[in-house]
DNA sequence: TCAATAACTTTTCTCGAGATTTTTGTCTAT
DNA sequence: ATAGACAAAAATCTCGAGAAAAGTTATTGA
């Protein structure tokens, strides 16, 4: 196997937080997914350092990292802002994900080991619990949720010897939550997503990259569909 | 067109630096690229701050944007280094700039209009003519080769609606500058480089995609074994 | 009434000093 | 001689206050 595969991710994500501003940073990065901070809205240190309980300092430095993400945008001299939203946006944000994951998986499927596979099945199963607990419409279990779907998809490319490849899927994963969230407001998975993942299962153990790849893309552009069809004035 | 074509960038760029941070930014940038700091070198704000002229605050700041180009890693408690170099990373980059630039291309030679087409006549003009100063050996005539042969790349995927892949794109081109440095210091343009992007041009603008796309990738690729064949302690 | 200028307020940006944490160096005991 | 522990040194991280810029309101003149 390669040695990128086991090299330190391009930015530390899975750590836990070593620093303040890495804290403020994960806070803010929850409440800008969650919709607390609304998109294009300014972000003023001087109110948000006594918020998030930080120096003026330190809020900035976890502001800039949110601007990695992509999540706040800087204009010089004149601040932050939480980064707009917009259908274009989200379809060029799935799109782009289609591409990179695509590629990612089907090279997984190439490349991968047993214990890839073992990694596979066993998110899909984490996952598969998470889903029968999402009946009783607790944010906890919707939360629970997100995150195993998130494991899932990433064991499915953690085969992909692309540190790359990984990393801006990475960055467009967090993008994507903040699109979908609006999508599970109002029709809370009315899909048969667990098929859907089932069946994408099938075809990576079944080494079959092509038809797992054509899944992963219906899988992944369905969710566009769906904020696709939300009321006009819903994203704002 | 798409709305998209005309947003700002996910990252300004282009502007001129409007603060202290962003300037020290930009100077940190080039000493990166061109080697000044070694890869793997620890980058202590002490010492850099009276190098460029900042406190320390600002310099921080100016080291977490260049973790956005992951030209630099922090880690946590532990203060910054410059990104390490490998072949492997290399590769890496490489082939998902091959990846991410084929299919921008290809939605180019797709969309584009009159405009685009004589963007990319222009900047190929302003490249070749680059390539003709470049026998002096000067830097400065290598330079402008170099922001030339950007502007090329740039111009053949200014059709692409996508912002994200367009970002990406720009992180992984700075990326391969410093690889590409290395190369160039020992075989100053021994391939024929003029060709090939006289190529790519042709058929880009036969509106020929696949044919297109075949010669950026194989063009792309061939700077990675030019890498390849240094010696093998070049890249430390 | 409207436009342009000026003063004021708010916010961002910048700096230096103090508190924590990591790293380095030394010493002792096995 | 090596390993572990303790102490000193260096570096990072954090904070609050001052300087610069942007945004806002009020005033003045046509």
């Amino acid at each position: 196997m390669n040695d990128l595969a086991n090299a330190p991710d391009l930015v530390s994500d899975s750590d836990e937080p070593k620093t303040l501003a890495e804290t403020a940073y994960r806070q803010l990065r929850r409440d800008i997914i969650e919709g607390v901070h609304r998109p294009g809205e300014k972000l003023r240190v001087e109110h948000l350092k006594d918020q998030y309980e930080v120096g003026a300092g330190t809020l900035r430095e976890a502001l800039q990292l949110l601007v990695t993400d992509a999540l706040v945008v800087a204009q010089g001299q004149r601040g932050f802002r939480v980064a707009p939203m917009s259908l274009d946006d989200f379809a060029d944000i799935t799109r782009t994900r289609v591409l990179l994951e695509t590629s990612a998986l089907q090279q997984s499927i190439e490349l991968g080991d047993d214990a890839w596979e073992a990694s596979v099945v066993a998110a899909f199963h984490m996952l598969s619990r998470a889903e029968d607990k999402l009946g009783d419409g607790s944010k906890a279990s919707r939360e629970e949720w997100e995150m195993r779907n998130r494991a899932f998809h990433e064991a499915l490319i953690g085969a992909c010897p692309s540190r790359w490849i990984r990393h801006f899927q990475n960055i467009l994963y967090h993008q994507s939550e903040r699109y979908r969230r609006l999508s599970l407001f109002r029709q809370p998975i009315p899909r048969d997503v667990h098929a859907e993942h089932q069946a994408i299962v099938d075809a990576a153990l079944a080494r079959n990259g092509a038809e797992a790849t054509r899944i992963l893309s219906e899988h992944i552009l369905r969710t566009l569909e769906a904020v696709r069809q939300l009321p006009a004035d819903f994203i704002n």
